[in-house]
DNA sequence: AATACGATTATTTTCGAAAATATAGGAAAT
DNA sequence: ATTTCCTATATTTTCGAAAATAATCGTATT
């Protein structure tokens, strides 16, 4: 068996087209989770359907998803609308991001097997490659880190029993991922710091040592939450 | 001010067509939760499209938002399907709305005015005048008692500061509700008892009294979902 | 019998035209 | 100048036809 096929179904599929494109609704929420469209900025059918290539009915449907997701606010009649963006939204994301996480976190710690483990270090491996690069070459691969990234988080929770515990988890990572973008430009100097916190939970949860592994990555979250509120 | 415009913005608008009649997401919606299809059944497009008298997109856009809320599942290039029921589920969806609903209840309690709880005596007077019915007749209005009970546990719970606190307890009471229709038939005699805890859930909540009213609703909610549970 | 293949049917998916609705602009009335 | 009403324009929303895909069934071949 391979490592691909151990892979834990991933609560995204890649879901190409038949052209080997993203589809609509995965580029679209790419788009709005990298600000490629400003927080309240109208989503009109006739630019979209350009910008993407589709039709009117697969815009809707994606944009429709979307809106269950909490990515675009829609008003009967007036359209669809990117979600607006708060300091007191992020907050509120980040806790109960983490509380999520944590709970994730330790049942996948108690049930989680070779596999399990395996597709960690995989994983994180692959993110520590983009990590490891000096600032600009990071830079000019973010949106790969940004998928990265999510790859590790999720292959961490990957094992936990609760079907709606890893659902609304992800549900929460994607609403903070679009908050963690407002940080990107900012040229920290973190990312080594960054790196050695995903080293760490990566050690501390395949050791199995749940408390530590709960510790390690509230204070992860909690940390780049306060970044980026303060950046808000 | 009357009462009905003093209603904290509802998590569902009724959301009516031209006609008067609901739309399509929400009855479809509504007909999952009430078992009119059994688990897994497919959901054809031309069954759907006499049905429910929509076009296809139409359909398709309610579709993919259920199985965002996921009541529907989607294969793609095979259609849509009312997500499976297990008892295993039912646990973790209970376990998930207890802890939202406790700490939305709480946020409600800190922060809610007068408007909120005359809303909350409002409609839980409603509520009990169908639960005040003789058995027979409760169960003619079974489908307005959802309602009406769904009315009063979003009363409860309107003056919670966090949003997405109250997204999150929003879609996992929806889901308790499926569950909860299959004890409909039983013809319990536990109706009385009921009645009685929400009246006690409502005075707890206007006294204020936080930790009480936690208490009493998460055995409200415990007992309703154990007896789904046995008889699942 | 079992398998493989191709043709037929059933179903989903995509798309843009047409209907319904909202917005903007401009003339008339106060 | 402000409001009201009508017209023109812009935009959303609905719908079913056509394309793409999956399932079914019968026939041929081993």
């Amino acid at each position: 068996m391979t490592l691909e096929s151990s892979n834990p179904t991933s609560s995204r599929s890649p879901k190409m087209d038949a052209n080997g494109e993203r589809d609509v609704l995965t580029r679209l929420r790419t788009d709005i989770i990298s600000s490629v469209f400003e927080p309240e900025t109208r989503l009109k059918f006739a630019d979209m359907k350009t910008r993407y290539n589709v039709g009117i009915g697969t815009l809707r449907e994606a944009l429709s998803q979307l809106s269950s997701e909490g990515f675009v606010t829609v008003e009967v009649g007036k359209g669809f609308r990117v979600a607006p963006v708060s300091a007191e939204e992020l907050i509120e994301i980040t806790d109960h991001f983490i509380t999520l996480e944590k709970r994730a976190l330790r049942e996948a710690i108690e049930h989680g097997g070779e596999d399990w483990e395996t597709n960690i270090v995989a994983v994180h491996h692959r993110l520590s490659l983009i990590e490891g690069l000096p600032w600009e070459r990071r830079m000019e691969r973010h949106s790969e880190w940004v998928e990265r990234h999510r790859e590790f988080h999720e292959s961490l929770v990957a094992a936990c029993k609760g079907k709606w515990l890893f659902r609304l988890r992800s549900l929460m990572f994607d609403q903070l991922d679009r908050y963690r973008f407002v940080t990107k430009r900012a040229p920290d100097g973190l990312g080594g710091k960054k790196s050695e916190e995903h080293c760490e939970i990566m050690n501390a949860t395949v050791a199995r040592d749940a408390d530590l592994a709960c510790e390690l990555i509230e204070k992860h979250i909690r940390d780049t939450s306060d970044r980026a509120i303060r950046l808000l």
